[in-house]
DNA sequence: TATTGTTATACTCTATAACTATA
DNA sequence: TATAGTTATAGAGTATAACAATA
């Protein structure tokens, strides 16, 4: 049962995490998960992933802009895409719009989509206030413009 | 052909976030994103993955440690330790030894597993550098400490 | 009963290459 | 030939549930 000697590791908690301790990389890499999971819950019940918010926003405020364009913005290959704009026109947030150059598409917000984006926008403001819960105001705003610094730099 | 009046679509370069621009939010996913990918590609030539890293350093910070608490420590749940335990016992570079509650087990670090953890620290100190590469000492320090804020108050 | 480790399963994200239609 | 969009494919990361062994 239980004994005091129970356990013989060498280790006590908290865990510690070796040579990624106090780094940006890792940093980054417990804060993203802790910012998804938050979004991702925040969203759910509007039936929206984190990736749909990124597209319906960037296309809503870049009216006519190509997939391929979307696609560069959210830092990917063109074929991811295509089943984000599939779910969007399925749920007619948007549409595709042929151009003067066939090969090329339009996307544009429908008023679905227009009026989707806007409720949304409650919700990431809450998700924002939550992760930067234990930040004051100025560390916020500081912490945005390093985060675009690292991003930008790639 | 190429006509001026080609792009009828009412946006200019660069493209715009909508309600994500500025956020600490979307700046988490970019910097993510530039970092993860960085990092892969520092690893690759060793065999290794982020994951595999986090691992490795954890165990061989915290010996002993089970297989439950070094998922906890990296955020996820109890199932994901399995292959990354498995493929760097694999690489002979960790064994699973049994403790005395037989239910548990205590991971450690070979001494290979520790010469390669030596050997990836390097890697990663230059990975360090080159995704702070923006920023001053000073302020590369500040982003570790606001993102561990984030990340602990999930 | 509860806990630990594992397996099975499924879903999402991501990357690459190939296909089509247009230019 | 080059470009845009799509499709197909595969691999990695993650989450849940279920299972076996142990307490």
């Amino acid at each position: 049962m239980h004994e005091n000697v129970q356990q013989l590791n060498d280790y006590d908690a908290p865990t510690a995490f070796g040579p990624l301790t106090a780094t940006v990389s890792y940093g980054l890499k417990r804060a993203y998960l802790r910012m998804i999971r938050d979004l991702e819950a925040a969203l759910a019940p509007e039936g929206f992933t984190p990736p749909l918010l990124a597209a319906l926003s960037i296309v809503v405020a870049n009216p006519g802009i190509a997939p391929s364009r979307l696609a560069e913005a959210m830092g990917h290959g063109r074929s991811r895409a295509a089943p984000l704009l599939d779910r969007l026109e399925e749920m007619r947030l948007l549409a595709r719009e042929a151009g003067a150059d066939r090969r090329s598409l339009q996307l544009r917000a429908t008023p679905a989509g227009a009026a989707m984006l806007a409720r949304l926008e409650a919700l990431l403001a809450a998700h924002e206030r939550r992760i930067t819960e234990g930040l004051s105001p100025e560390e916020a705003s500081l912490l945005a413009t390093l985060l675009e610094k690292v991003a930008r730099e790639g």
